[in-house]
RNA sequence: CGGGGUGUAGCGCAGUUUGGUAGCGCGCUGCGUUCGGGACGCAGAGGUCGUGGGUUCAAAUCCCGCCACCCCGACCA
């Protein structure tokens, strides 16, 4: 979700007019790190979703799709590289494009518990994918000769699922041979208001199996831009042909006389047997086959997603759910915004063509946040060397001078070498004190200078691993220029 | 916007149920000792108890109003 305002549109028209305006100057690459801010209703998680947070993205500007294609790999490529210098696990799942209208995207999301995203991905195969993002694997139409014809029972009192299936599975004339009812047998018809940008609404039925219920997250994301609104008693007022509780498909579809459209979800193929609502208070269908009894205007993504639902690449593998924290995204955008701004170069022809995009985002600020949470021990941060704010934390102990004039000797020297050194001179502190504060900040390598001075030692701690080692003073810069640069 | 909680010394908190003139830890100041795993002794400083009103002989404590901050939800990179 990264803002293209004005100044972006403006920006990429001056670029891609005035300077690249040939396929000679293509592709084009371009990257800001700006401070953002977003109107967040609720900051919380300090770091991790504050109202102001730097952002680093980028765009590619090419000619034609395979362009696009290199361009975005090159992006994923470096994406990859720097995530993993940073230290931290990541997954990379497929997404949706949202907002941005494109045809591709990723996320490199960090798992952890207090991440906003859920994402699931395969036990058996390298499938991960954003929740918004799953597609369900669909299942082949089943055959539907020997299924009896539908017919309308009278089920009084059975306004919800589990009184339905109860009432099912209770009466002799409606038992099932096989094996008991179960909520994943009703077709469970939903029916919410979407809201369109400029104010149009529209109904819109959902037909999904009862056991299921509609994802707000993946609804949301599937009709956007338009905004889902729930379904009033207001609303049922107005619309005489949907009985609450006892919705069916006789009145939904673009075609009937509610003029409800109706969308169902992909489990519900041809030749699937149902029980569902017969659009009269106190009465079910039952024996309703999908393709034989009701179609639909189509099938849409929306349904909530279960752990050990199969994995869409249908390998048998089945899908299991974890939280993340969003640090990247990646996607493209394709021509709709290089269209809208009529952003055209000569291609090799010598023809105007509209170019296509990628659009990538790394959010800096709160990397630092989930680097810290991810990598913290039970001491202190622990920062990896990429990101750490010093390279070096020397500490002097004692109170004799020579300690404090050789500390302060062998930081002035690292600093002579380009290394970043904290140092602690304060005088009169317990070595303790210095040592648990020096754990706590987490510099990746600490330097203790101190009594192994007079045996010519300073003592090289790596802050990770705990592991100690004495180094002679006079090879000490030379020595931890080599941990630093490792 | 909905729900919950908290405001008492620089920081973290107890005290509020049952009204009686404010306490603990850390930090801070001074002196002495200590100095490689969050030192110790002695002596000190520091609070109109968020705020306005009410009840009472007496309010941090009971009652009413207001303000601020925090948490959960919705929303969000």
């Amino acid at each position: 979700d990264f803002m293209l305002g004005p100044t972006h549109e403006e920006f990429f028209t001056l670029l891609v007019k005035d300077l690249y305006s040939s396929y000679k100057d293509l592709p084009l690459w371009l990257y800001q790190i700006q401070t953002k801010f977003r109107d967040e209703a609720r900051p919380r998680a300090g770091l991790l979703r504050g109202r102001e947070f730097v952002m680093k993205d980028s765009y590619s500007f090419d000619v034609d799709d395979a362009g696009l294609d290199r361009s975005y790999a090159a992006h994923r490529e470096a994406y990859i590289r720097i995530f993993d210098r940073l230290g931290l696990d990541y997954v990379i799942v497929s997404a949706l494009s949202g907002a941005m209208g494109g045809s591709k995207s990723e996320e490199f999301l960090t798992p952890a518990s207090v991440g906003e995203d859920t994402y699931v991905r395969c036990t058996t195969c390298d499938y991960a994918a954003n929740v918004e993002a799953l597609r369900t694997l669909v299942p082949p139409a089943l055959p539907y000769d020997d299924v009896p014809a539908a017919h309308v029972e009278d089920t009084p009192d059975t306004p919800t699922i589990e009184t339905l299936v109860a009432l099912a599975n209770g009466r002799a004339d409606l038992r099932r041979s096989d094996r008991d009812w179960t909520a994943a047998d009703t077709l469970k018809n939903v029916v919410v208001k979407l809201r369109h940008p400029g104010g149009k609404s529209e109904l819109l039925a959902i037909g999904l199996p009862g056991d299921r219920d509609v994802d707000a997250k993946r609804l949301e994301a599937v009709v956007h831009p338009a905004v889902v609104e729930p379904f009033t008693d207001g609303d049922f007022a107005e619309n005489p042909g949907l009985v609450r509780g006892y919705i069916g498909p006789a009145a939904l579809g673009s075609d009937k006389p509610a003029a409800v459209r109706y969308l169902l979800d992909p489990r519900v193929v041809e030749g699937t047997r149902w029980i569902t609502g017969a659009n009269e208070p106190g009465r079910h269908v039952f024996d309703l086959v999908t393709g034989r009894d009701f179609t639909a205007d189509g099938t849409i993504e929306a349904a909530t997603v279960f752990e050990g639902d199969p994995c869409p690449n249908g390998d048998g593998g089945s899908l299991v759910a974890a939280r993340g924290i969003e640090m990247g995204h990646i996607f493209q955008l394709g021509r709709k915004f290089a269209d809208a701004l009529d952003l055209k170069v000569l291609d090799e022809t010598g023809k105007q063509v509209v170019v296509t995009m990628g659009s990538y985002g790394i959010g800096p600020s709160r990397a630092i946040a989930a680097i810290a949470e991810a990598t913290l021990d039970d001491i202190g941060l622990c920062w990896p060397r990429a990101v750490a704010p010093a390279d070096l934390h020397v500490v002097a102990t004692g109170k004799d001078d020579a300690v404090f004039e050789a500390a302060q000797a062998l930081a002035d020297d690292l600093v002579e070498q380009g290394i970043d050194v904290l140092y602690d001179d304060r005088r009169g502190v317990s070595p303790g004190v210095k040592f648990k504060d020096a754990e706590l900040l987490g510099m990746p390598t600490i330097v203790v200078v101190g009594r192994g001075l007079h045996d010519g030692v300073v003592e090289v701690r790596d802050r990770r691993t705990g592991e100690r080692e004495d180094v002679p003073v006079g090879e000490a810069v030379a020595h931890l220029v080599g941990v630093v640069r490792s």
